[in-house]
DNA sequence: TCTTTTGAACTGACTGGTCAGTGCAAAAGT
DNA sequence: ACTTTTGCACTGACCAGTCAGTTCAAAAGA
């Protein structure tokens, strides 16, 4: 027992088949979606053979649901950090959710593919790994409205906000602008495209320059 | 002869099936996906044999492709009404803006699955309807930046603003926001959520009261 | 008015193919 | 020694698309 023990690379060998899983299901399940994929093409591409994905997975949504929990890991991790980097820097709740805004952003640049697949699943009803998905969906969401309630405590934001829609309606504006971003333009920065969404954050869109 | 002639209702039998038909298909595909929706399944649903399904659209795929062609014409023709009509009304762009977060939330409230399954499908690759997808992308977010563009000429918006970008960035505030309160809170009211979104968009999020 | 014909619309059993998941003996890795 | 991976044949369910046949309302004919 005690497999994967060590902090470091946490590399057994398993471990590191399961990786390859990860990677190869993402990105053929954010461009096919899940019943398009088969297991036969997720192990083709991991270079691994059908009996190891078994070996390692229960089944096809199974491997699917770990890979989800895995991936908002990473995201939730990662907005958590910026916010409180930025607590620690002496930051306002602006700077904060700035800060987020752009951690959101350097991941959706490093994942576009679970991105992708993410929004393409979160909506739907009537699936076997719904409640996975809320579950994973509220730990990401919560990070915000974390952000936004405290701010309207401190006086910073109106206390007349609406703390799980304006949270919503954040992540919404950063998820959908950066897939139009690495969709359709995608030689454009990060800067680039932080910046566009720090103006519109901050309500310096109208009146002149 | 000359059956399907007056261009009166336009109801042909023809025409009600395929209707029947479209209803069934947007709830299936909304809830379970494209791939893992069974063309019995719509049929069923629909009240129609099999065949009649063949009879009317050349394919499956092609039944989905019109089904989009549909729904994002509603939506686009919703979304040029509002902004015409506070043109005419002698509004700024502002509340253009505004009243399309409104066109766009009215839609949301009367086709949910539609909007559900357009989401869901919009950032894949590398599928048969892609390029329909595109051409019916544009169509909707270029009347945001045709707006977000006369407001920039006039003045009314930064010219710093990148209009793509900030475009595409208030549909997906809008289309998270709505899919987020028709999933998880339905019972608010429209007003409501329009409200909320308002004081976002308008920048009236920090400062107190 | 009554009968016959026509053809668009619809039906549902059937086919050919695909795919998740299994089983297992042998090999490789640690 | 024991864990993990391989390779591959196999099964049973499921599903897109087909097609020969049915229905029926309206047109044509008598």
């Amino acid at each position: 027992m005690e497999s994967s023990s060590a902090a470091s690379g946490g590399s057994t060998r398993r471990e590191a088949t399961r990786q390859k899983l990860y990677e190869a299901a993402v990105t053929l399940i954010a461009e096919q979606g899940f019943s398009a994929t088969t297991v036969d093409e997720i192990a083709e591409r991991a270079g691994v053979a059908k009996g190891t994905v078994y070996y390692n997975f229960a089944s096809k949504s199974v491997l699917f649901e770990e890979l989800l929990r895995h991936g908002v890991g990473l995201l939730t991790a990662s907005l958590r950090e910026a916010a409180e980097r930025t607590a620690r820097d002496g930051g306002g709740k602006v700077d904060a959710l700035d800060a987020m805004v752009r951690a959101g952003l350097v991941f959706i640049d490093r994942y576009p593919s679970f991105t992708q697949l993410y929004v393409a699943e979160l909506w739907r009803t009537n699936r076997a790994w719904q409640s996975t998905l809320m579950v994973v969906r509220q730990q990401a969401v919560a990070v915000v409205e974390g952000v936004l309630r405290e701010g309207v405590e401190s006086g910073e934001f109106s206390d007349e906000i609406d703390v799980p829609l304006t949270a919503a309606a954040l992540v919404g504006m950063v998820l959908v602008a950066a897939l139009d971003w690495k969709s359709f333009q995608p030689e454009r920065s990060l800067d680039d495209v932080h910046a566009a969404l720090s103006r519109l954050l901050q309500g310096r869109v109208s009146g002149r320059h």
